[in-house]
RNA sequence: GAGGCUGUAGCUCAGUUGGUUAGAGCAUCAGAUUGUGGUUCUGAGGGUCGAGGGUUCGAAACCCUUCAGCCUCCCCA
């Protein structure tokens, strides 16, 4: 039999996983930093849980798993669960007695799930972030995978508008910290509301924002084609047009809009909390990382029909690379009403560090020393001396150096070539005189130079690098 | 949900209008080299040509079916 892996799954090689801890690494530091919890919950969640809350197209991706026991029934219940399948395949696309659970389709809604269940206990406004594998049962694509990672930071039970200024401020000091050059682009859901109000459509927000959303793919002809299709009028597309030609400094462009918004009170209130984050943002920002864009963007609109106030993306400014948003989050009025918590106000944002992965890797960003292991590999040459190597072993780990023995007193160019492919820094000879004399070769790899020292010479030489 | 491309050694791929026993590089193992790696050189092992059916004197190649993978659109991270 061939091995493999189910259809866009990775194995992570040992190279790869440490690159990947050291994003994981950065974000945590900068997470704790500015005073967030840890959360983790668990990979499968009741199905309930998750249908509905992604619409239609979510609730077709979410992996759903096989009830336990489903052999060993009598025949009555094979001929029901006959009956059950055909839900399955049909709209709602699952039935209770084939299917009660899913795997984990984003970090949201379970972290709201959380909050609902424990939300007695917890301090609120409560601050969490979470690093974990989601599964979504879409087509794998370059860069899209059925597993991949989510980290998300959330606060859940503020309204303030610090909240999103924080968040931004995470952005731009994580990716400053990576080395990534981005745009942080933000725009209010209010905007949008405002826009389809003063063209004409108030009712068409969604339609309208998500073919605003491809501004950037397919030009505003494009643009224009789709919301013609989608509906809107002539002159409601002439409107927008004029919105969108709007440019500027973020000041200037809210001005503007202020302007053209000033009969539509959500239009308004969308300025205004954009005004306000940014002014807070710009006060706790400062000297962290000022260099990194904050911009509002009038066209952005992200998919999920579940924000409500500003929402936020980051893409990379890189001119080489070529990648969708690394980022983006926003603020979700009631996310919690779902489950019967009625009036809870939460803000996000998530990292989409599989892209971001790429990016480092695309513009060589890893700090050299990030995919290294052991530095030091002991030699077996058997015998007497493999007891004199094992010795040395003990003694290289108690000084904290990342230390191997070859377990095999194999030929000695094999354990060569093995250190060699493992990139190891310094290989280490207890042979016979080695031995003998109560010391140790040590032979730095790069260099290919090799002394002969006392143990605690070489011990205090591998220390210091 | 719609469309396109590709399946040949562990990996990356050649394979001519259909024609003897299907090749190369890398990797692996052995040797040159029993205390010195990266570079060489020599040799060896390794294949149901994705699967099933069809056309043909003859199929890795052509046709059909099917499975798998990759990519684009939709949607998303």
């Amino acid at each position: 039999m061939k091995p493999s892996i189910p259809q866009g799954t990775r194995d992570f090689s040992p190279e790869v996983v440490r690159k990947r801890q050291y994003i994981f690494d950065t974000l945590r530091s900068i997470f704790e930093l500015y005073g967030f919890q840890p959360l983790e919950t668990p990979a499968m969640e009741n199905l309930t849980t998750l249908t509905g809350k992604y619409g239609e197209e979510g609730d077709r991706l979410i992996f759903k798993i096989l009830n336990n026991g489903l052999h060993a029934q009598n025949d009555d219940y094979k001929a029901k669960m006959n009956d059950e399948w055909a839900k399955v395949l049909s709209k709602p696309y699952s039935s209770p007695v084939v299917t009660e659970r899913a795997l984990r389709y984003d970090l949201t809604i379970p972290f709201a799930r959380y909050v609902v269940m424990h939300h007695h206990e917890l301090a609120l406004p409560f601050r969490r972030y979470q690093m974990q594998p989601v599964w979504r049962a879409d087509r794998p694509q370059k860069g899209r995978y059925r597993e991949f990672w989510q980290c998300d930071a959330d606060v859940v039970g503020s309204t303030s508008l610090i909240n999103e200024a924080e968040l931004l401020c995470i952005y731009s000091q994580a990716f400053g910290k990576l080395g990534v050059p981005v745009a942080i682009k933000v725009n209010s859901r209010k905007l949008l509301q405002g826009m389809s109000e003063i063209c004409g459509h108030p009712d068409l927000m969604t339609d309208i924002t998500i073919a605003l959303d491809k501004l950037d793919k397919i030009g505003w002809d494009g643009v224009a084609k789709e919301l013609t299709a989608r509906g809107i009028s002539e002159e409601g597309i002439g409107r927008l047009k004029d919105v969108i030609a709007i440019s500027g400094s973020n000041d200037e462009q809210l001005a503007a809009l202020a302007g053209i918004m000033s009969g539509s009170e959500a239009g308004m209130a969308g300025i205004a909390e954009l005004q306000h984050t940014l002014s807070y943002y710009s006060t706790l920002c400062s000297g962290v990382n000022a260099d990194v864009a904050v911009q509002v963007d009038i066209s952005l609109a992200r998919g999920l029909n579940y924000y409500t106030g500003v929402i936020v993306e980051v893409v990379c400014t890189h001119p080489d690379v070529k990648m969708g948003s690394i980022g983006g989050g926003g603020r979700y009025d009631d996310l919690t009403g779902l489950f019967g918590l009625k009036g809870l106000s939460g803000v996000g944002v998530s990292f989409g560090i599989d892209r971001i992965y790429d990016v480092l890797e695309e513009l060589n960003l890893f700090p050299q020393q990030v995919a290294q292991g052991a530095d030091v590999l002991i030699l077996n040459f058997g015998g007497d001396n493999e007891r004199y190597a094992l010795d040395v072993l003990r003694r290289c780990r108690e000084n904290g150096i990342a230390a191997e023995i070859y377990p095999e007193a194999v030929k000695f160019d094999k354990q060569m070539k093995y250190a060699n492919k493992r990139s190891i820094k310094y290989v280490l000879l207890p042979g016979d005189d080695e031995r003998a004399a109560g010391k140790i070769s040590v032979k730095n790899f790069e260099t290919g130079k090799q002394e002969l020292v006392d143990v605690t010479a070489a011990i205090s030489m591998l220390q210091s690098g």
